[in-house]
DNA sequence: TATATTTATGCTCATTTTGAGTTTAAATAA
DNA sequence: TTATTTAAACTCAAAATGAGCATAAATATA
């Protein structure tokens, strides 16, 4: 029996599916489980023999991916008044977040594919630098979309929304140049601050403003100038329904909770050096950490254990090799631990 | 037409139930809205012509409360495997916490009722020190508990959870004599620290240990000594359900969110004194706060302004009158915004 | 009226946390 | 042998935090 997909089967008398979101990481790249060519993510119908949500989740899952799923929580639940059953009620859809580890990552179903997540959004990843698309295009159009706005208070307010959405400080915002010539690798976080977890505060922005070709008023016309011919390559993969927003959710969950609960235990093998538990840090936020304060923080909180061994590098000095303290796992799911900042 | 409860309505073919949790604070008590004598939340059905949950939510509830909602947010889905519908599908009910300004609460139909949110969670109040029902009652049965489990691993980790969630040093899990008497006001934050968002998981570690009328286990019979014949007194009011668990989500949602995120917003009058908002804040959060710092917090933010009168105190220096800034309304959303930490 | 009490508010100070370096060590590549 | 790469220890200034003292302006009471 493989996965069903809600468009796929038949609405019977239930109204209740379950989605999820699994991530794993692979190769320092942060990737979801899709199916449908990318399109979809996993889900399946709640059935009367299912005794929780969790269960019906991890049936479904585990069906699809041949392994038991570990760390698993329950995101948002939407409704999708475009689908109903035969009694006119609308479609539910519980959205759950499931973390996967890199080594157990087996055999998937043909239809199963792990996608890099910033293919779905590319203005997310910012470990090489505040990527070009956000004020070559982005934020441009953006105040626009502000401008359009007939009420000054509500114009001023968007205004203010863009610059707290995408980072930006205020001189940008009133400055009517928004040229990517001028724009060196090390200037672009200039002003205001980037904050990794306002994921689904951007794409919800950019849905409303119809710069995704998922909303309802795509493609947008209110630009002066028109889009560029491959916009929607560089907006990112579009997927069915609002499944696009559902991974916006678990990135924005995953993004903000790792600052304070040790969540990257779910993702990592048995072993792995300090180096290579930064870099899945930094593959989940999108932005590079400070490495000697990323250490600090580690110790200080007694997270991991040298296994004695050391790493046999590619280059350079050997890195030790470590492990997670199994003992402390209910205690790390209680007490607030926080990851460092940004570099 | 007034609210429909779960319990009195006929099972049709929807599986939907939409359920709220209302925060107001009136007299510096939080309360929550309830209705059936203090044992339901207002709840009701998603109905095919809900364009949403939120719709669904605002829906059922203006009709309760004759005035329209403020702030609202999703909180958790949980399902009901006792009540099905014709079609034995499970009840699923997508839980909301709504806030409620204190000045708008309006006369209310005759079954709805505010109630105190500490009747429900007795010790959770620690604006007076720690509740003695803790040390005297709680935690020593709960070591109990946790002597009951086989396996020594199980053992030593419930210990420790009862540790982490109770806020007790390692010495007094240790020690075998739970005394009352030998505690005074001032010594009962000794060691580890009451962590105020733990809402959840001490109520959830109580339902597993079989200390809630709710829970299947109730009564407990692994204890040494009997439970005192009012422990349902004790332990707080019961409700039908799980609703209950729901408030303890929206508790623990509650006071964690309002650590960076200025949610009193919803709560408070338009105008205000400083000392009004901080006891607001406690009334939430359950402990008692440094006013000064409370204050340079506050200032920091620039959260509120002053309206130029000040308050005709009962007794004591008048105090100066505020009110928040709406034009930093989404600002707000958007930023981290701290409220200063315990006393 | 004088004094104690209460509440509000401004200010200080030591400690901890954070952000951002520099330096040294141990391996491989050329 | 030398340059390059990665690891890891250490330093330092700035900011945030926790806790207290001092002063101001009202009311309650002797």
């Amino acid at each position: 029996m493989t996965l069903s997909y809600s468009h796929a089967h038949q609405q019977g008398s239930g109204t209740t599916e379950v989605v999820a979101v699994l991530v794993a990481i692979t190769d320092h790249i942060a990737r979801v489980l899709t199916v449908d060519q990318g399109k979809l993510l996993p889900n399946g119908p709640l059935m009367p023999l299912h005794r929780s949500l969790q269960a019906g989740v991890r049936q479904w899952v585990e069906e699809q991916t041949n392994h038991p799923l570990g760390y698993l929580e329950q995101l948002y639940t939407f409704v999708d008044t475009n689908r109903r059953n035969v009694d006119g009620h609308a479609l539910v859809y519980v959205s759950y977040l499931g973390l996967v580890q890199e080594t157990q990552i087996p055999e998937l179903q043909s239809q199963a594919l792990w996608q890099d997540w910033y293919d779905y959004f590319p203005w997310e990843n910012h470990l090489n630098g505040m990527p070009n698309i956000i004020k070559a295009f982005i934020v441009p159009i953006l105040l626009e979309w502000a401008a359009t706005a007939d009420d000054p208070i509500v114009k001023q307010r968007r205004r203010q929304r863009i610059g707290l959405c995408w980072g930006l400080n205020d001189a940008f915002l009133a400055n009517d140049q928004h040229d990517e010539t001028d724009l060196t690798g090390d200037e672009v976080h200039e002003g205001g601050k980037w904050i990794a977890e306002h994921v689904l505060l951007r794409y919800e922005m950019l849905y409303e403003a119809g710069l995704i070709p998922e909303a309802p008023h795509y493609p947008p016309s209110y630009q002066t100038t028109a889009l560029p011919a491959d916009w929607s390559q560089l907006i990112g993969v579009p997927m069915y329904y609002d499944h696009r927003r559902v991974i916006a959710t678990a990135i924005s969950r995953l993004r903000a909770k790792i600052e304070y609960r040790p969540l990257i235990f779910g993702l990592m093998p048995e072993v792995f050096t300090l180096s290579q538990l930064q870099q899945s840090v930094e593959a989940l936020s999108g932005i590079p950490l400070h490495k000697q304060n990323f250490r600090r923080l580690l110790d200080s909180q007694n997270l991991v254990v040298e296994t004695g061994e050391s790493s046999t590098a590619q280059r350079g000095r050997p890195a030790k090799l470590y492990r997670f303290r199994h003992d402390i796992e209910l205690q790390s799911l209680l007490m607030d631990s926080k990851l460092p900042k940004r570099k």
